[in-house]
DNA sequence: CGTCGGGTTGATAACTTTCAAATTTCGTGG
DNA sequence: CCACGAAATTTGAAAGTTATCAACCCGACG
């Protein structure tokens, strides 16, 4: 084992044990740190792509945009996520991203991720893997959106948000620091901005959670779990799948 | 070149330029092949899969039920489509998939699943892939519910169908068969059966599309496209991405 | 025939958006 | 440290969209 794991090694692990060799691969992969500013799309929509990236610090956003100019936003990304995998693979970009904080990524070239995978055939299931997690998570947003009216799918939002976090070491139980505003939560929700702010204000009025000033507090996580019918499952297993 | 190609070969082919060993791996792969009838599920949420699925003939659709009751179908499959993949790869089933007509299906064990994927990297990336494929459509469907009102949202949906059945030659530019009722349009759409059957009725008035004894008829695809913002360039692509 | 799963329609209720305006927060330069 | 402007949050009222409830129709099928 290699004395020290990028949280995206540890991801991977998670998924499949990984041996020194295809550590040691994972690691060289990574190609050259940068720095993005917040606000400024690090890819956009049909832009051709010849790097996907590994975040290491910030935030940042998926969406995409219609021609009417309202926003989806599909998923967020924190630390250790991987970004514009699917752009990579389709050689040209089918959405935006968008730093929402200063952010620091590792850039992963196409080409080395294609010689990568057909050498270290493992490293591409867990890549696999980790691709369908992110489904997964697609998934459960496109259930809420369907199925939930506006309140459970804040709270449920939250709560996804608040275990992945965790996971990361980047949030408890009782809460963590969310540089998110109501704007995006309305675009990642498919609400409008005025009514997320309505939302907020019941879940603290209902002593479920508060969100303010940049901090989501838990007051009640099993009254959160029950109105949002939260199951993790999904985001978790443990221990390696493939020995 | 092998003489016939499966149509899920045919499929990974438009991604990975396979090799002649590579198409008889996947050949292989296929196992018992299988008869469901409608109605029945194939798998249930939650419980643990040792088989994925590729569909011969028939529909099926993918489902997650709330505790509340009331579901959201993530998506439907028609001929050449994977079943169950991510089912397999956490080894538990995080949704539901019911047949909508009786269907034919050839069963893929787990086990040879990986033992392919790691003698074979080229068709790991291949089926990478096509999962990758499969996420952005899920992830326009979630742009479709969060951010399209119901008509654009039946219009896109149904452009979208209409060119996957093209792609498999099950339709043409001016319609296709269909065997969905307006409940499971409901549950695909995250809206009422009621409201959806208004959906159609405009979109009947309008002279844009017919829904009617199972068959959508296409009267004007320039206007429907203009309503739904559609863009498909999601869908396909010219030739293999990986030679 | 009678029933049952779809489909269709109208009336009403619920949820969410839009518009408009006030208030607060926050970063920046004086 | 304070002032200022931009961005974000908050609230009310009115309008719009979609759900729900309740009927009724129709064709398939035993």
């Amino acid at each position: 084992m290699l004395a020290v794991q990028s949280p995206f090694a540890r991801k991977l692990g998670a998924f499949v044990a990984l041996s020194d060799t295809e550590l040691s691969a994972l690691d060289r992969l990574y190609g050259r740190r940068k720095v993005f500013p917040a606000g400024r799309d690090i890819v956009h929509q049909g832009q051709s792509a010849q790097s996907a990236y590994i975040l290491a610090s910030g935030w940042v956003c998926s969406y995409k945009i219609q021609t009417s100019g309202s926003r989806q936003i599909v998923d967020f990304q924190i630390p250790g996520d991987f970004l514009g995998l699917r752009s990579v693979l389709f050689r040209t970009a089918d959405h935006n991203i968008e730093p929402i904080t200063q952010v620091e990524a590792s850039e992963v070239p196409a080409k080395d991720l294609f010689e990568t995978f057909s050498t270290m055939p493992r490293l591409a299931t867990a890549v696999l893997w980790a691709a369908s997690r992110d489904e997964a998570m697609v998934v459960e947003h496109l259930v809420g959106i369907g199925r939930r009216d506006a309140k459970e799918r804040m709270a449920h939002f939250l709560l996804e948000l608040g275990a992945r976090l965790k996971l990361v070491g980047l949030g408890s139980a009782t809460g963590f620091a969310c540089p998110l505003t109501q704007y995006l939560l309305a675009d990642a929700m498919g609400l409008s901005a005025v009514h997320v702010n309505r939302v907020l204000r019941e879940l603290r009025e209902d002593d479920l959670l508060t969100f303010q000033h940049g901090q989501v507090t838990i007051h009640d996580l099993d009254g959160l779990v029950l109105l949002a019918d939260f199951d993790k499952t999904y985001l978790d297993h443990d221990g390696p799948l493939l020995r």
